[in-house]
DNA sequence: TTGAAAGCGCTACCAC
DNA sequence: GTGGTAGCGCTTTCAA
């Protein structure tokens, strides 16, 4: 029948012939302090009524929730999309249905989203994606986070630095530099960086790395082959598209500050006529999926996102008082897109 | 001061010095129907307290939620993170928080994801991704909507078409037999299929349509190059692996059903020293981002997935009784996977 | 073991 | 305009 109400703890009690109180119990965690056949009766009455808790209504009862919140800055990019596999994974493992929110780079959105995920009463809200800095809203952030955490609630951060809560940390500088030796070892000696705007601090730190590498080897980067742009697979074009404009005789090798704008760069390059590889060696960071599918294979440094997710849930339940790092390593990776040479 | 409870309405009622019904009235709707002074008052009050309503207490008092689910069979996927990401966008357009739950192509984990988002009494249950024929949780997943639906819930399918509920139906056999036609256009006439278990009505309606394609020119596809692999990349990998092993001799291109298979494909070939494109041809399905920055550049059927997305969220938001569907329409794109010959 | 009843935080109806 | 108050659906004492 349309337009049937749904059916209620009440219903099913009554139908099972029993005090509320014992209809929750039942269909709740004490079942054993109720005989055998009240609860047999409540289980056929709730499934007779296709009886459903009302999540809303044992959250304001038990006064917690069962949901976990992700803000991401965009589901379509893969780097978002690993960390959000391991976070929901982590989630339902523990029980915990999650919320995701997409925050598209923009703070002031992302303080918006926070408080309204806020209201949720989630068990934990976790942040992600490196913030702009130079904004108005830090303060604001904090301080609603704040709030949030003091009710109880529990926050992390994922490579994201600037904020005093618990911080899933990847090691963007380190991996950098170490991706630096590694060129040079590989006997590259002029290169070009495509990074994001100096307010993103996961480009900055990758770029200091990159360029401190370097400097061990006494060689320097050309300010003319430093190019700016959006830190997604659009910027890498445009900025590939740049470099061939200001002529790329002078650099063998760029690198992107991060996977999508590299592969952003090897299109471009492409289109542009030049074979990416061959004509210029191309590196990235963060070694997300389609990195081995383009060709030639993209040399990065891997994160492991999935697991920086992972952690991240893993934070967030762990109850600890005081703001935790937990550090997650990176790792160079070699593949054809820098041969020796 | 730590441990501090959440500020509640009351909270703010009383330092404002008006009733709690005056102080829902601020922070609700129906502002206008108080005093400016007042109204004032109440939202200095809800910003020194650092309030937030809590979204669940207003669940249950006003008897409806502001939330949408989403169950998708794994974020790592473009094609769901796609798809994802216009859902979401239509959601907060709307003002809804959106939920997501990932079932990972097991229909068990998917009737129970049902289950529990129910509870939550979510405005719409999106469910995407073709489901797995031939399991016995069909009916119980009907049942549960329907419940669910009766409840005054709404309910949208994407790309699904056995159940009897809104639809966003993608123009899987259309598009593949266009594909068809025009690969046959190029010049190709012996092919291979990869493609997913049977199970999987997306794959069947594309190869069929694929098939139907090609015997408008009295083409068939011979059964030894046709091969069965998992709807992923990995899937891909191996198919392409059996495909070799095989003998390719006969097949001048592969097509798959969807892009991370061919993609899968492609790069296996590449492992097995065949050149994409040049030694072999290989056409996938959906246009999802990567398929242009492989190379060559994947031919494949492009399917709006974000505006997919959005119709789903639009026909969730229409309190239509009557089951509709929407359909969507497919488009092939010619790339440099398969060159003229 | 069971049931009555008092909330949880908020909304909305109904008087004033 | 404003405040009292009766719920919303559930959990959880507290007695019985």
């Amino acid at each position: 029948m349309s337009g049937e109400r749904k059916a209620t703890l009440r219903d099913v009690a009554r139908v099972a012939g029993v005090s509320q109180a014992t209809a929750s119990r039942v269909l709740n965690g004490s079942i054993r302090n109720v005989q055998q056949e009240n609860a047999a009766r409540v289980l056929a009455a709730a499934a007779e009524l296709d009886y459903t808790p009302h999540l809303s209504a044992q959250a304001i009862a038990r006064g917690s929730t069962s949901t976990a919140a992700l803000v991401v800055n965009g589901v379509d990019d893969p780097y978002f999309s690993s960390i959000a596999g391991g976070v929901t994974q982590a989630a339902e493992a523990a029980g915990l249905i999650v919320t995701m929110a997409v925050a598209d780079r923009s703070p002031e959105r992302e303080l918006q989203i926070v408080r309204t995920l806020r209201g949720m009463r989630p068990r934990a809200i976790i942040l992600t994606g490196s913030r702009i800095e130079g904004t108005d809203t830090r303060a604001p952030l904090i301080e609603e986070l704040d709030a949030y955490r003091e009710a109880g609630g529990s926050v992390v951060l994922i490579s994201r630095h600037d904020l005093p809560f618990h911080t899933v940390s990847i090691d963007n500088y380190g991996g950098a530099r170490q991706l630096a030796r590694a060129l040079v070892g590989l006997g590259y000696r002029r290169f070009a960086v495509v990074r994001a705007g100096a307010g993103l601090k996961t480009s900055r730190d990758r770029c200091d790395g990159f360029v401190e590498g370097l400097r061990e080897f006494n060689i320097d980067v050309d300010e003319r082959y430093v190019v700016e742009a959006e830190f997604s697979r659009r910027g890498g074009c445009a900025a590939a598209r740049e470099l061939v404009r200001r002529g790329l005789a002078g650099a063998e090798l760029v690198f992107a500050v991060n996977d999508v704008m590299a592969i952003g760069v090897m299109t471009a390059f492409r289109d542009a006529g030049l074979v990416p590889g061959q004509d210029v060696a191309v590196a990235g960071f963060d070694d997300i999926g389609p990195a081995v599918d383009v060709h030639p294979a993209l040399t990065t440094v891997t994160v492991p996102l999935n697991q920086v997710g992972l952690f991240a849930m893993e934070l967030a339940l762990s109850d600890d008082d005081a703001p935790r790092i937990v550090p997650v390593s990176t790792n160079v990776v070699l593949r054809d897109s820098t041969p020796r040479r």
